[in-house]
DNA sequence: TACGCTCAATCAATCGTTTGATTAATTTTG
DNA sequence: CAAAATTAATCAAACGATTGATTGAGCGTA
């Protein structure tokens, strides 16, 4: 039959799709191979067959993302045909709709990068962000050269600015909630209200920062 | 002797000192308790003896930085003399200078906040954060009732800037260390360079965006 | 003596992992 | 094609190690 060809890999899916959940809610110390196994209704002898060890499934579930995670970032510095403005409009509207959808390992890769331990792994996940930083970066180096953006912005602190807000509202849901007055983690409330908002926020934002002629501010 | 009286909250002082440290380095679970009291140089039925429990332990962290955090916003918001903008100005400063040091514990707020567990110590957390927001908040409220700012900006997703940029940098120290180009964990480098970097960025950032003639830019 | 403090030793529980057996699927062979 | 051989997948049980916590003896001081 077909159904094995799609079944297999299913399997192997299913149990990276739950221990994502689970290491994001729990963390890696605090989730227990017994839970995720639990969870994802698989002996837990198999997390070991299919990953080797629980590091090993913990590396797997971010070896699976790293490829959509560069289709992001395709290249719409290289469009001849977009302002500079476009641009950085156009990466920030994908880049909020990539990101709350990917919530969850969102919250993985931030706790895990703010550890001091596992290196390796905080060298890989540093690594992956990297690409989406040059990326950003590229935009607002040729807005300057170009004269869309004023010469003596920071852009470095840009880039802390957009990914920050974004990690601020998603990797804290508790809080961000109770300040935008509505469940961030709704995912209804989500799709129709905070992806619009992030949206229109950011980019009035960077438009007065990065654009508006603003002289009289700089000390 | 007086020793006693000042020897033995060092001794606790110390223990927490320690914990926090290695709580923000390795997490709540993956720091085990004798890691801790082996650092501290404590024989390990100390932490359970002060303490109670690791939670206890963990606990503790929380509540001595409690009355330090309330401090912080000192009524800077009910200051008669000084003009909305200045009010934000000098909470950007306080908060800084603030937030700086209290590095190791702001990561574990925040990784801590993130979690899916623990909702007591959740909810203790985000009821500390939001009496910063609020204040922040009214500070904001009032500059767009005076005029001061603009009456369409959005105060929430601000707020979220606030916070999120300054954490985006300090938890992910070696994602931020490669981008701002100087490593943000040199106490040093960050007396010197980061500190008046995000000052001056966010004055100009928030200027630009609450009290900028930017009307063209709303779409 | 009495009390607060400190310690090594130890506890049960849980951890991640391994094992050996069993079943299911696939390939090879006659 | 069918039987045999091989491989892959799954499971319950158990492993040694480590966890947070407790114990009871010993310490010094008041």
């Amino acid at each position: 039959m077909e159904k094995d060809k799609t079944d297999k890999p299913d399997k192997k899916d299913h149990i990276l799709d739950v221990a994502e959940r689970v290491f994001s809610d729990l963390g890696f110390d605090g989730a227990s191979t017994r839970l995720i196994s639990g969870e994802a209704g698989v002996n837990m002898a198999m997390l070991n067959y299919y990953f080797g060890s629980k590091e090993g499934l913990f590396l797997a579930i971010f070896e699976r993302k790293i490829s959509s995670f560069q289709l992001l970032l395709q290249n719409i510095g290289n469009d001849g045909t977009m302002s500079s403005w476009d641009k950085l409009s156009t990466s920030i509207d994908k880049y909020v709709d990539r990101i709350i959808v990917n919530n969850c390992f969102q919250k993985l890769i931030n706790r895990e990068i703010s550890m001091n331990k596992r290196w390796e792994l905080t060298d890989k996940i540093t690594a992956i962000l990297m690409v989406n930083v040059v990326e950003i970066r590229k935009i607002l180096d040729e807005g300057i050269k170009n004269g869309s953006f004023f010469a003596d912005i920071d852009c470095e602190m840009v880039i802390a600015t957009i990914f920050g807000t974004k990690n601020y509202i998603l990797n804290t849901p508790q809080l961000s909630s109770l300040i935008l007055g509505y469940d961030v983690r709704d995912e209804k409330l989500m799709e129709e209200k905070l992806k619009p908002r992030i949206k229109i926020y950011m980019k009035r934002l960077l438009k007065a920062y990065l654009m508006t002629d603003n002289d009289y501010i700089k000390q």
